[in-house]
DNA sequence: TCTGGGGTCCTAGGACCC
DNA sequence: TCTGGGGTCCTAGGACCC
């Protein structure tokens, strides 16, 4: 039996939600209806583009542009913070809605979701379905979505994103020559800047050209990768909706410093207080790491990571950033100006009970302890309520730019 | 005043083992 | 004397997504 697929799609999410929000905040205008964006900060150098509305998409301006090439493309562009309680808040909203139609969900990223309707149809189409929660969203929330409607995930996924916005597309497998074959090749999913101009170089234009190109072709050329877009060029796609909550694969942060870096006592500070999150993180997933890498971006976008398995699985912050301490000396070459620094925990597993350890005793005991007091005044009190003395805060960094 | 931050998955090469 | 062939684990880097 063929399966029902919907894919619900928020129209230009995050500016959508914060149009919502200051609506209700009593805002007069609806920044829907004005050239405006949702951008990060310029002065912390993280000036792009993360959502547009309509207007300022007639400007050209597009998503991930910076800040400052989307102002000359629009001069009257009004520039609005991002805001990720609001964007979970409204996507929690969302979810609840849907909740209502199948408690097969994929949650597929904050402003999208796959539902697996095969046995929740109670005798109605799967098109109506769709057309019934475009609607309730629109009424019910404030906001609008996009919905295809399918037999599997990739074709409900291409379907969502045909005309925008406030839409609902079918892409049934005998509409796949004039609605999907016509397009770009760069429309389809999992093809992205590096491999469109290869698959242009062959000539292979529309995502037709790629359907009808020999498979084993593809795989010559790109392995796996190969594969998979000739497969989905076809609209075949036989994953699952992973509707049951997974822990994740990996825990990292990073961040762009307001000013470039060359002296490593600095970086060494900028480390100790990623290292703190992401295991503060990773304790909050009941997760133990097995490795950890750090990841430096030069001033010119040069990137480097290396990374180290530890001889046990760990989630204190002690460990964590000794060992990100030696993966920075050990990359680190003398007067690089860095520009990003990241630490990131993988290869995680739920328990570090299975280890063969030679000891009985657990010598990470004492940090152990001393986490998990910090950890409760941080979930009692918020993140920021412990801080380090060594800790070259937002502030200092700041204040290091104004030096300047 | 150029160019975020969070992820997942894949590949290629080297080390090491039998 | 002219150099196997598998397999696994680890690392660095890259491609893609939202």
């Amino acid at each position: 039996m063929e399966k029902q697929i919907l894919h619900v799609d928020v129209n230009n999410a995050f500016l959508s939600w914060t149009a919502v929000e200051m609506l209700k905040q009593g805002n007069q205008i609806d920044i829907r209806d004005i050239p405006a964006i949702i951008g990060g900060d310029e002065s912390k150098r993280s000036g792009i583009v993360l959502a547009k509305s309509m207007k300022a998409k007639e400007c050209g301006i597009k998503t991930a542009d910076t800040i400052y090439q989307a102002r000359i493309k629009c001069p009257n562009l009004q520039i609005f913070p991002s805001n990720f309680k609001i964007y979970r808040k409204y996507s929690n909203e969302l979810y609840n809605l849907l909740l209502e139609y199948t408690d097969k969900i994929e949650r597929f990223s904050i402003d999208e979701c796959f539902l697996d309707m095969t046995n929740y149809l109670r005798g109605d189409t799967l098109l109506n379905k769709g057309y019934e929660i475009n609607k309730r969203v629109e009424k019910e929330l404030g906001f609008t979505v996009n919905v295809g409607v399918a037999n599997n995930k990739l074709l409900a996924k291409m379907a969502s994103d045909f005309t925008k916005p406030n839409k609902v597309h079918t892409l049934w497998k005998e509409e796949i020559p004039q609605k999907m074959w016509t397009l770009p090749i760069s429309e389809l999913f999992m093809l992205g800047k590096k491999t469109v101009p290869k698959l242009l170089n062959m000539q292979i234009k529309t995502i037709g050209d790629l359907a009808k190109t020999e498979k084993s072709k593809l795989e010559k050329k790109f392995g796996k990768h190969g594969v998979l877009m000739w497969e989905y060029a076809n609209g075949i796609d036989n994953t699952e909706v992973k509707y049951l909550p997974e822990k994740p694969k990996c825990v990292g942060n990073s961040v762009t410093l307001p000013k470039n870096i060359s002296d490593i006592n600095k970086l060494e500070e900028i480390v100790l207080t990623i290292s703190e999150q992401v295991a503060y993180r990773l304790r909050k997933e009941k997760l133990y790491a097995n490795t950890v890498n750090v990841q430096l971006r030069t001033k010119n976008f040069e990137d480097t990571s290396h990374q180290k398995k530890l001889p046990e699985v760990t989630n204190t912050t002690k460990q964590i950033y000794l060992t990100a301490k030696e993966l920075l000396h050990e990359m680190y070459r003398k007067g690089q100006e860095i520009r990003l620094v990241g630490v990131r925990v993988d290869n995680l597993v739920e328990s570090k009970e299975n280890q063969i350890s030679l000891f009985d005793e657990n010598k990470d005991e004492k940090q152990e302890k001393l986490d998990k007091v910090i950890d409760t005044l941080r979930s009692k009190y918020g993140y920021d309520s412990v801080t380090r003395a060594t800790k070259m805060d937002v502030e200092e960094i700041v204040k290091l730019k104004k030096e300047e």
